[in-house]
DNA sequence: ACCTATTGATAAAC
DNA sequence: TGTTTATCAATAGGT
């Protein structure tokens, strides 16, 4: 429906993704309402996005929720189930011993009992998620690397202002090192370097001078020995089952 | 959308309102469908005609009541009146929230808040996971070939048999015919091949011989277009935070 | 259910 | 995110 025919499946690109949900989600909804208007339907859509926020209609929680209990009413008949308090807690559970399986499979663990097809899909998904982890980094480590630059030529630019000061200071002190010698001077103004204490120029350690030193810092080497609170924490969600 | 466009209110007259609602119906469950796939958003819809006839996406009552639930889970919880507050509860539901940000990151998304040792971590993961999965492929793709193979030998045997069968059906055959012809004969037991059957051998259809047949199977480039109830489900297990 | 003129939705580009 | 535009898709009305 546009400038060009789109196949039916992933859209890998996270910003092409992102314009389409957002498009499409708008389409959906309206078409959804046009629907309940026309045909007095009662129509329910819930939209979750890959970033997991909602969007419904009807806007109304309360009329969505009615919907979801007719819902309910008919499916559960047909199935035999009843809207239990425990069904919630069932539920989560039940979500949760699915994404353990998901997560295992992602990690590479618990393979034996999956389809080929499956097996591809999942090799394609690691594939393609790795690329963007990968992506990712680089993107720190162009950053990183960039704001080193900058602190280096800032550094440098510091490092000649503060000659520069040395510089004066060290005036300073002969000039005022003259005038404890001869008689006093208003040379010195207290609040010149928004001092609390009075000028003791002499008491002042001297400072070496910053000089820049070449720093290579490799960054796809370092820290090979990761701490291990920065690995992914899969290990500690497995269950005894 | 048409001939003529149409005002969005309630159709009045039955009959068209009947096409109508099936039209559109259909169209709404389509683009729920898309949505779904297109932008791994997680989409639930139901759908009562006038009538009452229920129609949904996903067509799997278990998945739309999983979809149902995560609706209920996010509204309950950003209106503050979920009715299962009990501790087991949000313990399960925080370890799921645990499982999904790791499950992201697993899939390659949500990765701009995770430090540069993290993501090398998780790269490192995903690169093992692959070539486990890799491993697995090719194990079964051994079996499946190994299993072919044997196949071929075993229908080399079973062909070569069935000549030797049919070379002596044909002689019996022969001889039955030239009895028929002459004087009655006991050459033929009638529980030579355990037949319910008095002797017909003249009615038994020519079997072609078995032949070899050269099997090219690509295991590697089959199905490429797989189904999408084989992807991992990850899209659909996202909540709010 | 099929057909098709027309409107509506939307992918790509900005 | 919003706007524009060229295309593609959905569908209202008719058969």
């Amino acid at each position: 429906m546009s400038r060009r025919k789109i196949e039916i499946k992933k859209i890998e690109n996270p910003s092409k993704k992102q314009v389409a949900f957002s498009k499409r989600k708008g389409g959906l909804l309206k078409k959804a309402k046009e629907l309940s208007i026309l045909c007095s339907a009662d129509v329910g859509l819930v939209i979750f996005s890959s970033t997991g926020k909602l969007f419904t209609h009807p806007e109304s929680a309360s009329n969505l929720e009615r919907i979801v209990e007719r819902y309910r009413l008919v499916e559960g008949r047909s199935h035999g189930e009843h809207p239990n308090t425990s069904f919630q807690f069932k539920s989560v559970q039940a979500e949760n011993e699915r994404l353990l399986a998901d997560m295992r499979h992602l990690m590479g663990e618990n393979l034996t009992q999956l389809p080929l097809k499956y097996l591809d899909n999942l090799e394609d998904d690691l594939k393609n998620a790795r690329s963007r982890v990968r992506l990712r980094k680089h993107e720190i480590m162009d950053q990183v690397i960039q704001r080193d630059e900058e602190s280096l030529i800032k550094i440098g630019e510091m490092a000649r202002e503060h000659d520069v000061l040395r510089g004066t200071l060290a005036q300073l002190q002969n000039k005022l090192d003259n005038c404890n010698e001869g008689p006093p001077s208003d040379y010195l103004d207290d609040n010149a370097f928004d001092q609390d204490e009075p000028n003791h120029f002499n008491l002042i350690p001297p400072i070496p001078p910053l000089r820049l030193q070449p720093s290579q810092i490799n960054l796809r080497d370092a820290d090979q020995d990761l701490q291990p609170e920065l690995r992914l924490g899969f290990g500690s969600y497995y269950k005894n089952s």
